[in-house]
DNA sequence: GTGGATGCAAACCATTTGCACGCCA
DNA sequence: TGGCGTGCAAATGGTTTGCATCCAC
């Protein structure tokens, strides 16, 4: 994605175009499987174009705001950001090596209905967090760890 | 379910029968479909059983070690704590009221094998929050709030 | 009696905030 | 130039921990 379309998506969302917000969105897109937290956000921006902590948390927080940004909070306590494309899916992280893979559907929306039926209630989110073996590891159970 | 029971129960687990932990225990065990937090649990003790909202989390702590209870940490960034009663459940709040509904079964359960074909990882975890307006909520949207 | 359990206060740690300075529009 | 953005340090808040005391076994 370009610079101007990302500059252009910072403007339309009412953010004044700065070399933070930029390099962050930026950084964000090119890594949109990848959940991130502001720490490692942080690690990958050179320090000229943003040197505090603080601030990388206020830019995650302003694009999560309008929409630019989901975040979830992880069971480990940790926030994690990821670019928003607009789709609506889930991850699974792999317990050992941390490799991440993105499914095809969210076996949610399929139950929607159902859970409506059961409960009465209308969803308006949900939150779904997968713990798994990749195969990678899996192969290589007996010979690591 | 009678006191004799839940002190085997603490017992069973190589945890010694204090006043605190068998308060802790019941009362989790009376609110089972509630998920709670420390506070709560805290406030709902007596102070001469347990004087102290650490000790309540130490407890809350020992007691989903050993697989008593069930921890789950909400996108609000608080800890929920809830009797397992060993059944695979998964919950639904309502955003205006606060309402806890069971699912009667796990969404996930039927998605097992498929994720496990689209992805290659062996599941071994998942977490699911739910948020949803309740019919009562529904029902009264245009009186209150 | 003794080792684990508890109470209290201080520590933790990811995240947020107050304030002074600096930069984009 | 004026107001928003940023850096730094201090505050926050749920949770954990160190240590002295107390209780279950």
């Amino acid at each position: 994605m370009s610079e101007n379309v990302l500059d252009d998506l910072l403007r339309k969302n009412g953010l004044k175009v700065t070399k933070g917000r930029k390099e962050v969105l930026k950084l964000m897109e090119e890594k949109k499987d990848l959940p991130m937290k502001a720490e490692q956000v942080y690690d990958l921006i050179p320090r000229s174009v943003c040197a505090s902590l603080s601030t990388v948390y206020r830019i995650l927080n302003q694009l999560s705001e309008k929409g630019l940004l989901k975040s979830m909070l992880y069971q480990n306590g940790i926030m994690y950001y990821q670019y928003d494309s607009g789709e609506h899916r889930h991850y699974i992280v792999c317990s050992k090596c941390g490799k991440v893979a993105a499914l095809e559907n969210c076996p949610m929306d399929a139950f929607d209905n159902y859970i409506r039926k059961d409960t009465g209630f209308d969803i308006t989110g949900h939150i779904f967090e997968l713990t798994g073996i990749c195969p990678d590891c899996k192969e290589h159970a007996e010979s690591r760890e």
